[in-house]
DNA sequence: CGCTAATCTAGAACAAGTTTCAGACTTGAT
DNA sequence: ATCAAGTCTGAAACTTGTTCTAGATTAGCG
């Protein structure tokens, strides 16, 4: 499996290896200033200086903060991505898999609460002009969630239900980085949500 | 039933009649702002001078655009739950009554776009600052969910229910503001996250 | 009425995202 | 090796949210 670029557009050109280098310098230090302070630490001039890059520069690569921090998360989505696939799920059925994996992320979230805000915070936040980043995101979630139900061909009414457990994860995630819900709460809204998965069974009626 | 100031906080001085008429002309350039250009074109500077009211005192009322804007918000839901009780839904089931009151909001809200695109943005960018505004309009949201379920005594899986139900609704709506999800997509998700209403029925076990 | 505290105004100042520009450096092709 | 095109740098400028200040106005009270 080559390491390529696989979160570029289509017909983007190819990058030199030192521009490599400079898009994950960026990319660093845009996580690794989240990491302390959320949304708001992660501030275009102190990227720039922490990358060695100068601010046009900045801008070249990532258009816009919420850009770069969309593309911080599609990032970050990978590695997790890769290391849920390490451990599949014990549960027995979909629902509880699905359950198990969000519960999973979440967890890995709460390690890094100001990560997980400038994150989440810019994905929502976003305008059209980010609609193919964070769409991009949203497809990568999509793909973890149907790995975790163990489903080659959903049928479009377990689209839905993966649609909407999407939703849910992201509002939920929301309200817990904002303060109004607690962890607990956030847990009982999954796993609610996650019942849909069994309505939706092939064998349930509609 | 007395038009008093329903939103405000506990022991918030009483406003005077100039500074009651401040605030509403304050909140009316703020929607009238938003409706054209939605969150961007809500400037704090140009609210100010459409409501004939110096910038600081514009921050005295509300102290970030993001609180102007979902007190706004709390604003519109006032009408809309005014609205609602009128004609309430037809449905058979609980789930199609709550499916079909989102529904009439979420066609209320594309009539002004760019008024719902200010609002949801502001209501999803929330931080920590603004939580008891954003839990308002949370539990004016929830007010209207069961009343259009008909309950009085709400069971906890029937709250939760309704919590997930307002994550979609929330999530739905940013995606289709971003013009990643049609009309008819938020309108499926919306029916799909609604079933969850009949799984938590009385007579429904977990 | 006349006083005092609170509020409001105009405007400057500051902060951070974004844009722009002239000049230095790289890259790829010849 | 050399040239043209594209890229990067450093720095200034611009925009809009937010804060601050000094003085004018208003509200409540004796």
């Amino acid at each position: 499996m080559p390491a390529e670029a696989s979160s570029a557009s289509p017909a983007s050109p190819p990058l030199t290896e030192r521009q490599e280098a400079r898009r994950r310098r960026i990319l660093h230090a845009s996580a690794q200033l989240a990491s302390r302070g959320g949304f708001d630490a992660v501030q275009m001039r102190e990227v720039a200086e922490s990358s060695q890059v100068a601010l046009g520069t900045l801008y070249r690569y990532f258009p816009s903060k919420v850009h770069l921090l969309v593309a911080t998360m599609q990032d970050q989505l990978e590695h997790m991505h890769g290391t849920l696939r390490k451990k599949p799920p014990q549960g027995e059925t979909a629902a509880e898999r699905v359950a198990e994996t969000l519960m999973r992320a979440f967890r890995a979230l709460q390690r890094e609460p100001h990560l997980a805000d400038a994150m989440v915070r810019a994905l929502t936040f976003a305008d059209r002009s980010v609609s193919p980043e964070v769409d991009q995101v949203s497809r990568q979630t999509t793909v973890i969630i149907l790995d975790a139900m163990g489903l080659e061909n959903p049928t479009p009414e377990q689209l839905s239900a993966v649609r909407v457990i999407e939703h849910t994860w992201h509002s939920a995630l929301i309200t817990w980085l904002s303060g109004r819900a607690s962890i607990a709460q956030v847990k009982i809204d999954i796993e609610t949500v996650c019942r849909l998965i069994d309505l939706t069974a092939p064998q349930a009626r509609a």
